[in-house]
DNA sequence: GGCCTTTTAATAGTCTGACAAATTGGCGAT
DNA sequence: ATCGCCAATTTGTCAGACTATTAAAAGGCC
């Protein structure tokens, strides 16, 4: 009858956790469950969850498995905890939101559309100026990985599973091109909008537009060593995608 | 005698934690300091780590203790932790180097000169269309906070705390102003770039230039609303501040 | 000999229950 | 009203046992 008290909107999943989700280990899930929770807003801003007796019995699992939970989240700044004061939620700026994992559990719920045109934005600071880099610097190893998932992407198409894995392959290689440890490390932020951008074109065939030869122009100019047009083409990819998800967007509501 | 096979460069600091590092808890130190030795490159890639139980004794730790650490790393990518083959460093490419926590370990020990080019690089692509973000969706709390982070690094100079820390606050409350969640995030990376290179300059007084006439130009730019202005103030100002890091790290070795 | 199956052993994962440390908030003395 | 002290609450740490997972070794089969 206690720990019901501050509830934000939504209801938070209590459900023993062992019985549903078997996959991975027990804190892992949970981590994930409560970082989905707060993400959805379950859980606001500055709000103290239980405590960590309550929580796990709850949970009908251990003090430990628990606390392990809470470790991963407030490793990525999404909690903090003080003896006493317990365990709160911390105010949204200080989310690791590029984390992937938490990226991950953005997209577990369908994310607002600000936020989905927030990492356009993003795509579309860094990845021209990256491939501009990757023009420069990109080694053969960068070449060849690109040069596969292209392959990849042509043969499988983004309805299989394998061809949209291609194409994140093919993003990720032209970050670790670029020869920029901290720009190569937006690759999985960058990836996640690429992933959500081809699920809004899959659910509208009509859009269907064939994504390989924007994505060889690219990889062309990189080859080649030609900063300019690298920057160019991606540039030009990007808005092509950005429109392609806003029009997806607008006729799906 | 076991636990000591499989070592990189340099040496584990295996001394027990509790008695040297008293500051905040156990787990966060442990992983502090795990963190920090695998960023210097004490244990490598692929690495395996000793099991928990010998480690949890060694360090003369409770097993629950070291478990969170792991976990703690675990969460920004840098171990994977699986039964029987035990927990080993993740490819350095998976690394969340853009977490705070993580570029505050980087920080710990001198980072390469390498990196902190990357990471001017990163402030050179962002800054610019973040500032000019800011100019058109700068609301007026933002504004206020970086008139009021202006003030007190006028009044205090880089060569106190507190002014180190308002100049911090000022490209804070900018990303913040970019009105861009995806970006805003990025902050604390570009905050490390930024303190970074106030390290170096107050390293070479020589170079001391007043700090302040950059950024107003800056704030000006952004409270008038005028975005070409914001973005070519901004990244002259990065470049400045990329030129002198540059000199003083050249003359410093 | 080579391939498939079974067993085994090493490791992280989980659980329980206890005690320690920290810190807030109230109480009381001044 | 202010200051310092005390107590209750909560996380933090500990110890030891048991479970689950899985890589690798052993064994059996063709």
């Amino acid at each position: 009858m206690n720990a019901y008290d501050k509830r934000g909107r939504g209801d938070a999943t209590e459900t023993p956790l062992r019985h549903h989700m078997g996959q991975g280990r027990l804190h892992g899930a949970l981590a994930h469950r409560l970082g989905v929770d707060i993400l959805r807003g379950v859980y606001r801003q500055g709000q103290t969850l239980p405590n960590e007796m309550d929580s796990s019995s709850t949970l009908e699992i251990s003090r430990s498995a628990y606390r392990e939970a809470i470790r991963i989240l407030a490793a990525k700044g999404m909690v903090e905890s003080r003896p006493k004061t317990g365990t709160r939620v911390t105010a949204r700026t200080r989310w690791n939101i590029l984390d992937p994992e938490v990226l991950g559990w953005m997209f577990e719920t369908e994310p607002s559309e600000k936020f989905i045109l927030d990492l356009f934005e993003l795509r579309l600071i860094t990845e021209p100026t990256a491939a501009a880099f990757a023009a420069q610097r990109r080694q053969p190893e960068h070449i060849e990985a690109m040069d596969h998932a292209l392959i990849v992407m042509a043969q499988q198409t983004l309805a299989t599973e394998a061809g949209r894995q291609a194409d994140l392959d093919f993003h990720d290689a032209l970050m670790q091109a670029s020869g920029n440890e901290a720009l190569a490390s937006l690759s999985s932020s960058i990836g996640a909008a690429v992933a959500w951008s081809t699920r809004y074109k899959q659910r509208m065939a009509a859009l269907d537009r064939d994504p390989v030869p924007d994505h060889r122009a690219v990889f062309e100019a990189i080859a080649r060593g030609d900063e300019g047009d690298a920057r160019w083409t991606m540039e030009s990819l990007v808005r092509l995608a950005l429109r392609d998800t806003q029009r997806s967007m607008q006729k799906l509501g």
